[in-house]
DNA sequence: AGGGCCTTGTGAACTTGTGCACGAGCCAAC
DNA sequence: GTTGGCTCGTGCACAAGTTCACAAGGCCCT
């Protein structure tokens, strides 16, 4: 791995939070330095693929003896960007948007909730832990005002497409989408999904398989 | 495909979901048929890749035509095993998994929260959502007696993995862990996870590498 | 009955991701 | 300084997934 900016694959992306969630705990229980097996076997993969995956990043290991965690974790947290906090805004302040407002995981990981953002004129002024909902006319301002990169959509289903577009033009360019839908986006914006139905669909799929053929 | 029961990828089965949410909608638009084009559009992949995952399914399509609408969605519904509900079972009755219980979407797509379960006596009794919330040392039985096949975990991280155990020992197969954390099920067991702050994360990434990289 | 027009189903090429296996490099001990 | 043991970094082969391109097959119109 020669150049310094080598592109990451999408797959290795994936899985640093993941190396770097381990790392973290090793921090705590104060390990010093990790092998590549040991780290594979806390995320749950397999060494040559750890390995693989931190040579992207560069060749911050020691041979014969591992990686320093404390240093690796640096580097991978500035990797990943997350060497500052990143305000995001949720928007739908139903009962999903007001779970994730109040979900602390959020804010603990460096992605403190900025706004709560809802059409619905009779919820925006109320307020939900401790913050108030605003209106989504006032998204392109509070975006601006407040450094928001990070849109959360926790809408219906059908007001998703809009909200993206009003993101779209809010300049915000990654859009994490809770909304049981598909969505498009333009060019240049990352779109990552989480569908809690669909999950349970798949799961649904190998349960009945494992049902219906044997083992 | 010559075989009735050939193989399907992991890719397609977790694409199967969208077409049939697809599938759903032009149902409701009274839509007979319905060309892969078309579908492709609505689920947001490409047609040749949607022509490939229903072949995988049988020889649905008629060529010149497209798929008829509701066959395709009775064929896939029957593959995904849907054509009768799943009672999920809740682990963890805090912020995440009342939010969980509360969310209409799982009992309108077929998985009814059967049971929300805790491992603290001082949350169990209570009620949420118009349901009670159980002790785990009652898992196993109520999971044969109300016929629970899929478990989502919603615990912290910490608690995850020994509630993994019990979901084994209580013969539940497929999980949804939503807990921030690696956890390792025995074989045959289907696992899937959701990780929030991972995705944000990821975004993270890709945010910082624009900033930086320009464009 | 035949021709034109569509759209499916699928072989084949290509891209992406995974895992093995081994050389390279570092540390410690003597 | 040399030897032995350990672990990283990576070339390579393989597997999985995606996309292309086109023959096969069905419908409709004349």
């Amino acid at each position: 791995m020669s150049d310094r900016t080598r592109r990451i694959p999408e797959a290795t992306v994936a899985r640093l939070p993941v190396y770097l969630r381990s790392l973290a705990e090793l921090v705590v229980d104060k390990t010093a330095t990790v092998s590549s097996e040991r780290l594979a076997e806390m995320a749950g993969v397999n060494a040559a693929k750890v390995r693989k995956d931190l040579s992207y990043l560069g060749s911050y290991g020691t041979r014969g003896v591992g990686y320093d965690v404390e240093y690796l974790a640096f580097q991978m947290s500035r990797e990943l960007g997350l060497t500052h906090d990143w305000p995001v805004v949720i928007i739908g302040a139903g009962n999903l948007g007001q779970a994730l407002a109040n979900y602390g995981g959020f804010r603990d990981r460096g992605f403190p909730v900025a706004a709560l953002i809802d059409a619905n004129r009779e919820k925006v002024g109320g307020h939900v832990h401790g913050g108030p909902v605003d209106h989504i006319d006032d998204l392109p301002r509070l975006a601006k005002e407040l450094g928001i990169a990070i849109a959360v959509i926790a809408t219906p289903a059908g007001a998703a497409q809009s909200v993206a577009d009003v993101l779209a033009a809010a300049g915000i360019r990654s859009i994490l989408n809770f909304a049981p839908t598909v969505i498009t986006v333009p060019e240049g914006t990352s779109l990552r999904k989480v569908d809690l139905a669909l999950e349970l669909q798949v799961l649904s799929f190998y349960q009945a398989h494992r049902n219906t053929e044997g083992v």
